[in-house]
DNA sequence: CGACCTGTTGATGTCCCTCAAAGGGGGTGG
DNA sequence: CCACCCCCTTTGAGGGACATCAACAGGTCG
């Protein structure tokens, strides 16, 4: 288990959708121009986290979600005994708090691991989504029926694959979900600003194993200087038991 | 890795939403006369599955999802070595189908492990759905929004529950989300129509484990009979690690 | 320079998997 | 009505993957 600092979160003005190079990636589902001037009204500004800090915690009622604009996040939930479980990394393109703002609370806890913006959306809004933007709120549960399949995968994951299968399938799976959103570089590598003991609390494994297993991985994956780089993904997705395909497009809220 | 026998899917006549004794479950909420009435006129028909057949495969294109009416099944992955990950146990007023029939393909297979009556919608209505009914459809995605709870919830107990805790945590989840539909008898049992193996798949164990662990539990649940009897909640809840609250109140469709 | 965090490596133990075989219970056919 | 079979459960033995404990190296920051 590991502990990170305390909190930071900053109202920011907007920036303005027209611009938002996210919307132009594949990843995402192309924007219609009135989608486009129904979101620009419907958000409600922009946030920004520090590293180390919290957006809501395992339990709150939040009022509030969000899309990530940029940055990488965790989720994850506490058990009783004070174990941590990463249920998922959270990258730009994301939607967080949808959950636990249509339920009422929070199920699990949201925490930023690099500096992020955030795209506001308010609850008490969502009406009026419902209401008046039935395609955008169609939109919205395709996007949490996507959010299902990765945690089914997860599931599968954490359930069948062992320790080296768990590490390429999530490497690969890493490195794919942010070079579709253009943060690959040059020489093959992402940002990785997660430690070992993240990567081990995500996939059930200790961080001393998981560190040792890392090392057998290095010929075709490495992790230095908070980066990740890929250098075979098809060995990758064959020790992963995977079919290394991208991640499915979805629409981007 | 177990396999089941093959299909029977068949139409029949369908049941007046008034005399739904689910509706009336303490597990959702409450439906206004509008929503009865217009989701009476929405479904489409009612269908029966035998114990052992599909409803659908990983990878289909669905066009309808459907609310469990009664009977139990469970829905699952196979990796590409053929291991089978059980995702979740499905339960009278569950809903099925829906990630598939949105996104375009389904995440995981659908099998009956009891006779199942289910009540079925057609994806080519959601338009109306989401035109006419914003209430309704935002019941969808509070639905969506539950089930990531359970799915997050799952990937917890298998990445930090050891066999005891992950077991005496299924058991108990399975007992109470029956109860609360009215199931459970007089003498604390539900119906348990699943094989130690289906709990093994669905726990990440192995088919032995899983039974030798079953014998250390027995003092406080006991598989018998297809059956589960809980005789000592509190003991289950304090070895599973979980605070043992009911499952949380949610829209039925 | 010292405190602290992260990564790395070795030694030891254990939880759980795999292999193997036998004991019910229900169904089918002779 | 019994024999046989199949599926599921149960139990034992042995081994391996992974956890835990422990110590050290390198980098960063005060």
């Amino acid at each position: 288990m590991l502990v990170y600092g305390t909190c930071r979160v900053n109202e920011v003005p907007v920036h303005p959708c027209q611009s938002c190079a996210l919307r132009k990636t594949p990843l995402f589902m192309p924007f219609s121009a009135d989608d486009l001037r129904f979101m620009m009204h419907f958000r409600d500004g922009e946030v920004e986290l520090d590293s180390g800090s919290m957006l809501f915690h395992e339990g709150d009622a939040l009022t509030s979600f969000y899309t990530v604009l940029s940055g990488q996040g965790a989720r994850y939930k506490t058990l009783q005994n004070g174990d941590r479980q990463l249920v998922n990394f959270v990258f730009p393109g994301d939607l967080v708090g949808l959950a636990g703002t249509v339920t009422g609370e929070t199920t699990a806890s949201m925490l930023a691991v690099s500096n992020m913006r955030l795209c506001r959306f308010r609850k008490n809004r969502l009406p009026e989504l419902f209401g008046r933007q039935p395609e955008r709120a169609y939109a919205l549960t395709w996007i949490a029926a996507v959010e299902e399949h990765f945690l089914g995968e997860t599931i599968a994951t954490l359930g069948q694959r062992n320790a080296t299968q768990r590490l390429a399938w999530a490497l690969l799976k890493v490195y794919q979900r942010l070079e579709i959103v253009g943060m690959a570089d040059q020489d093959g590598s992402v940002p990785f600003p997660y430690r070992q003991g993240d990567l081990a609390d995500a996939l059930g494994l200790s961080l001393v194993h998981t560190n040792k297993t890392l090392a057998h991985l290095r010929p075709w994956a490495r992790l230095a200087n908070g980066r990740l780089s890929v250098t075979n993904r098809d060995a990758l997705a064959k020790l992963a038991i995977s079919n290394g395909d991208s991640p499915i497009q979805r629409p981007l809220l």
